[in-house]
DNA sequence: GCCATATTTTTATGATCATCGAAATATGGA
DNA sequence: TCCATATTTCGATGATCATAAAAATATGGC
């Protein structure tokens, strides 16, 4: 996994509305959610959610599909877990840690 | 565990020096590191890295200690592990998920 | 007490980010 | 084709962040 990515994905949920925003993906599952149903869940204007579902998209967090007239948008729990193991990589060079289960969310 | 700190916390993790910052201290262990090992691991200048070894020292996602005349710099494993924890929760309503193994690193 | 070393704080500058109203665009149905 | 709905892009504003030189502070040894 690369750092820039990781910088970037940190940086995408380093913010309320996006974190908020990717939390309710992630425990919405594979179903998804329409920017309407997250506009009126997290109560924020049109385009501030846009401008934040951008960002989660960019980062490669989330993913985006039409579905008629709507969108329908998805946490991307592949990304998320990649994004988890990188931080504890190669923790205390290996010795004394209990080995380290990456976090796995199978949706 | 707050939202607030959650935020803070990849706020503090979503920057290029931090996150290296933050690894280095990870794999580095128990024993820790001093700002000068640091400086010249990362080759940044004192006044940077003090910026932001500042910033993850307030987002609780490291420890300091003086030992003599240096500092000792250590990751908080029980903080990163809550954090990655944070993001995963009440994944897919605990419907279709393999049961989320909280990643745990026991330095 | 005084010096050398280790580290932090101050300060200034330029860059990036968050917000949201208004305008623009896409989609499906009549 | 035309309208209603869903969603995004544009644009302006204020706020926050990253950098690093220079000055300030802490520590231990002499």
């Amino acid at each position: 996994m690369e750092e820039t990515f990781v910088v970037q994905a940190l940086s995408a949920l380093a913010q309320r509305n996006r974190l908020q925003l990717f939390r309710a993906l992630v425990v919405a599952g594979p179903e998804g959610l329409t920017p309407g149903a997250l506009a009126e869940a997290l109560a924020v204007p049109g385009a501030t959610l846009s401008f934040h579902l951008k960002a989660l998209l960019q980062a490669g967090l989330i993913s985006q599909e039409r579905r008629s007239r709507n969108l329908i948008y998805r946490a991307d729990y592949a990304q998320m877990n990649g994004l988890l193991g990188y931080l504890t990589e190669n923790c205390c060079q290996g010795q004394p840690c209990t080995a380290l289960p990456v976090p796995a969310c199978a949706c």
